[in-house]
DNA sequence: GGCAAATTACAGAACATTCGGTACAGAAAC
DNA sequence: GTTTCTGTACCGAATGTTCTGTAATTTGCC
C-alpha cells in the first residue's frame, strides 16, 4: 500500500503549476511522468481531477511544513517572518514557479478547487495575523498587513513572470519582514 | 471594412480573461459571441491566436485610455495617482475580472504573447515611475515603488479572486496613492 | 528458502467527444 | 451583381477516459 506515489505527484507538480488545470493535458502529464495514460489512471482513479487534487494536497503539505512552520516557532516575530521569507524563495523557485493557488483559480479550475484554494489562503493569512498580533499590532491592522503580505507575494510572482526578471520577486520577499513590522 | 469588430472583441474579452488562452475554446468563444466558427474565422483570419491578439490590443488601448491617461495630465502627482486608482477599479470590475497580462503568461500563452505582456507591464511601470519622479523621488526609488504598485494590484486581484471577497482589492486600490507617495 | 497465487504496475489500443481549422454554398447587404 | 457574411458539413488531431492484457512485484503457504 501507499507506494511512493509522492514520486509521481512531485513530477506532476510543475505541469499543473506552469499550465494551470485546463492546460495540464494528459499528454503533457504523460510526458512529464514517463507513464502512459492508462498507468496514470491506475494510480489516480479520480482521473485528471484526482491528479490535480493530489498536487494541491502535496503542495499544501509542503507549504505548511516549510513556509508556515517557521511562523509557529517561539522566536521573535521579526525572526519568524525572516524565516518565512527564506522558505518562500525556495518554495517559489526564486519567483520562477507559479503559485498553484493562482493558476487554479482560473476557468474550470475555479469551480473545482475554489474551496481548497480559499482555505489555503485563509490559513496563510491566519498564520501571519497571529505573528503580527504578537508583534503588538491590533487585530484589524494585523489582518490587513497579513493580507498585504500575501498580496505582495502573489503580485511579485505575476510581475516577475511577466517581465522574465527575478529581481522584483527577490526584492519583495527580502523587504517583506521589515515592511510588515514597520 | 472593419465594421463593428470592436463589438465582437468586447464579447471576446471576458472569455479570454476568465479562461486564459488555452481555456478559451472556440466553443466558449462561439457561445459568448453568438457567432459560428465560420463567422469567427471570417472576422479573424488569424484564428484563435488572432482573436487573442485582438483582445490583447483592445484591452491595451482601453487600459491606456482610461488608466494610464490620467497619469499624463498636468495635475499634482497625488491627484494623478488617485485618478488612476479610480479607473483601475472600473477596469478590473472592482477586482472581479482577472488581468489578461496575468492569465496570458501561463502555459501556451506565455510563449505566444510574452513579448506583448512584457511591454504592457513595462509601459505601466514607466508611467508610474515618471509620476513618482516628478513627486520628488530619486530614479531608483521611483522605479521600485512603481513596480510595487503593479505588484500590489496584481496580487490584490489574485487574493480577491481566491477569497471571493472584493475587500482586499478595493482596499489596496484605495490606499495605493498615499502609499506610493509616503 | 522455494514456489505458486494474488496483487500491483504499466502499456496498447480504442472509446466518444472536443479541439482548432477549412471548404463551400447560399443568404444578406450594399 | 458584387461583396460581405454565415450555416452546415467536414477534416485530422488531440482531449479525457476505459477496456483488455501483460510484466513485475509482493504475498501466503509449504
Amino acid at each position: 500500500m501507499a507506494i511512493d506515489k509522492s514520486a509521481i505527484v512531485s513530477k506532476l507538480v510543475p505541469v499543473f503549476r506552469h499550465y494551470g488545470y485546463e492546460g495540464a493535458t494528459l499528454s503533457r502529464i504523460s510526458k512529464a511522468t514517463g507513464l502512459g495514460r492508462a498507468s496514470l489512471y491506475h494510480h489516480f482513479p479520480g482521473g485528471k481531477q484526482g491528479m490535480a487534487k493530489a498536487v494541491l494536497n502535496y503542495l499544501n503539505e509542503w507549504f505548511d511544513a516549510t513556509v508556515l512552520e517557521p511562523l509557529r516557532t517561539d522566536q521573535v516575530p521579526l525572526e519568524r517572518l525572516k524565516a518565512m521569507s527564506e522558505s518562500l524563495s525556495r518554495f517559489y523557485g526564486n519567483g520562477q514557479d507559479s503559485c498553484i493557488l493562482s493558476t487554479f483559480s482560473l476557468g474550470e479550475g475555479h469551480d473545482l478547487f475554489h474551496a481548497q484554494v480559499e482555505q489555503a489562503l485563509k490559513t496563510w493569512v491566519a498564520h501571519l495575523t497571529q505573528v503580527l498580533t504578537e508583534a503588538g499590532l491590533n487585530a484589524k491592522e494585523a489582518k490587513q498587513r497579513a493580507e498585504d503580505a500575501v498580496i505582495q507575494i502573489q503580485g511579485a510572482l505575476v510581475l516577475t513572470r511577466g517581465l522574465s526578471r527575478a529581481e522584483p520577486f527577490e526584492r519583495t520577499v527580502q523587504q517583506l519582514p521589515d515592511r510588515l513590522l514597520r
